[in-house]
DNA sequence: TTTACATATGATCATTTGTTCATATGTTCA
DNA sequence: TGAACATATGAACAAATGATCATATGTAAA
């Protein structure tokens, strides 16, 4: 490797530990699965989506139900159960006029508490 | 409760499980521990932040390492190493002109695993 | 003390995101 | 069928976010 490509690369570190570079760039997850994985975690980076969630941990409930346990509009609720159901969160069913959401994946709970136990800390 | 007021609240299941609705609403976090795990969740909702996080996993690397890894800006990485610093899953160390960045938090690797088995699904 | 390098940071810009408003869809009952 | 209600949705807007660029700070060696 020449000089001029060294310094193109950066810190001198690159070069000392090259080897360990290339180890540790085989160990990073494709960038599907990083983009998956930030997904994922985006869903609970906001506080009425984790609202909801808490809300139907308890028991399945209907949109104007969740809208006044979280005081939020019925229209806001409702675009952030699309957004949940489209991740596969949670589901809905419908009876007459009113629509039930419940949780459509067991492990909401305790990805919830993991986080919870962390900002305890 | 007069009939205004219940057209005013919403939905008739309001009224029917009125109890259950108060119940429910006292297993809600308080506000302020919805936006901090609302906060926490942000940290991972990015898919460079992710990155540089199972890059540190590995071992302790300096700046324009993890730049170099991530195929990303130096700039970058270092604003996202200040957002990582300030949410305390990352500590900076100093040896010369070189700033090392590792993990601060050992359990960093539990969350982006558990999040890892999710979109496994 | 000047030079070179590693890192940090402020400003800017484009993109994304969440809410609101108005309105549409779907369902029940008179 | 039409009125009333529960929910869904598109458009618009404001706020938040992440990358980039230029530049500042900090450190070591000549």
């Amino acid at each position: 490797m020449s000089k001029e490509d060294s310094r193109e690369l950066g810190c001198e570190f690159i070069h000392v530990h090259e080897d360990i570079v290339d180890k540790v760039k085989e160990k990073i997850p494709d960038d599907d699965n990083l983009y998956d994985l930030a997904d994922f975690f985006k869903i609970f980076a906001d506080s009425t989506r984790i609202k909801i969630l808490y809300v139907l941990l308890c028991s399945e409930m209907c949109v104007c139900d969740i809208a006044q346990l979280t005081n939020m509009t019925q229209s806001a609720i409702s675009h952030q159960l699309r957004t949940l159901k489209q991740s596969q969160l949670v589901k809905a069913r419908r009876e007459g006029k009113t629509v039930f959401y419940s949780l459509s994946d067991g492990h909401i709970k305790n990805i919830l508490s993991q986080g919870f136990e962390h900002i305890s800390e």
